[in-house]
DNA sequence: ATGCCAACCGAACGATCGGTATGTATCTGA
DNA sequence: TCAGATACATACCGATCGTTCGGTTGGCAT
């Protein structure tokens, strides 16, 4: 009884063995959508990537679309744990934006969030599982402009629209997931470094 | 025999009348395809869009395969028309960077230039026609590599990477039609302002 | 009048899709 | 020891997919 969501996470977790293997096939799925996209990505690529017949992970999961929104659901909840709530007691605003630009970036490394590139998939979720989701960016989104607000009562923002602002700023961050390869020679360091100095010059006051 | 490009247009494109419904295909097809994803939009769905059937639709295509390409080819050359040849002849780099994104932003407004959402789709594509694609949205990028070149020899540009750079210009703009509906109650003319604003506060020095 | 061809349609093709009914083998707790 | 849950598999379902085949039609050039 850990933590009560508004969502069961899929059908059953009771033994440990049987969350890990949950784990394994979200993933695996995870990653197949990404790379080949929802529709082009069936059941059978599944099941095979993860070792089991179309039958055997049916056993998993409720169905295709419901498997989509768990992963999303997922994504989103970690965007929540490892960047909001670790930067929502920075007080000071420019360093709490600071903060949250890094941290999202490291998250894209880190965890498999590359999974930005499975958010427009979220249509062919019903409407009410979209719904979900996209209150849960709208969530990240009001973080942004929060701190844009903050900063603005600061005098130490330049003359723009914080609703146009801040989707500039995630977009540069969410893009990354969409541009970037190992193979170009870019460290993380230099990417957290630059994206930040990009979108802390594009909206400061000098 | 107007112009000869690498790639063969469609099937026929003979006579105007010929043209015209080639057009209204590949229009309806594009509108489909960004509302539900290339997977999810069947052949059906375009021919009934258009009212055919199925088979009277396969006299106008090669295959759906085929079409995508034709799609993303043609939204390509359109980007290249209205935002880089326009603005190639442009002296100051500054100015010139100011009136890629004016025309780019105008471009994803006027034209169905929402297209933009079609570009992760090429993934279905054939690696050759991938490549075609990919090197034309390479060609964009160096388009604003080498403004920013020219600004850093002007000593304009901040300490920035100019490959990560361009990057993130790119996805404030195309991002645009990733998050932009009509109901938020916000113009192209302050979207424009906006973007630009954004983007040369980044880079350019005070 | 004739011949041709672009523009369609009805019907069907094999393949694959998401999903299920019915089993069976393994493990667990009482 | 044995009832029941868990974790799979075999085999199949109806639907839909992209694509093709064999037409028919109507307008245009000769």
């Amino acid at each position: 009884m850990a933590q009560m969501s508004t969502v069961d996470t899929a059908k059953s977790m009771a033994t440990p063995e049987g969350q890990a293997r949950n784990e394994k096939v979200f993933r695996t799925a995870a990653r197949l959508m990404v790379q080949k996209g929802y529709g082009a990505t069936s059941i059978s690529d599944i099941a095979t990537a993860v070792g089991m017949t179309k039958a055997g992970l049916y056993h998993h999961i409720r169905s295709k679309q419901d498997m989509l929104f768990q992963i999303l659901h997922y994504a989103m909840e970690n965007l929540d744990r490892v960047v909001i709530e670790p930067t929502r007691g920075i007080l000071d605003p420019e360093e709490r934006l600071r903060e949250t630009i890094r941290m999202h970036i490291h998250g894209l490394f880190d965890h498999g969030l590359e999974m930005v590139l499975l958010f427009p998939e979220r249509r062919h979720l019903e409407p009410a599982q979209q719904q979900a989701i996209t209150q849960q960016i709208e969530r990240y989104l009001s973080h942004l402009r929060k701190t844009l607000e903050e900063l603005k009562n600061e005098e130490k923002l330049r003359d723009l629209d914080i609703d146009i602002t801040s989707r500039h700023i995630l977009q540069t961050i969410a893009g990354i997931a969409r541009w970037y390869t190992k193979d170009v020679g870019i460290s993380m360091a230099q990417l957290v470094e630059q994206t930040v100095n990009f979108n802390l010059s594009a909206i400061l006051k000098d």
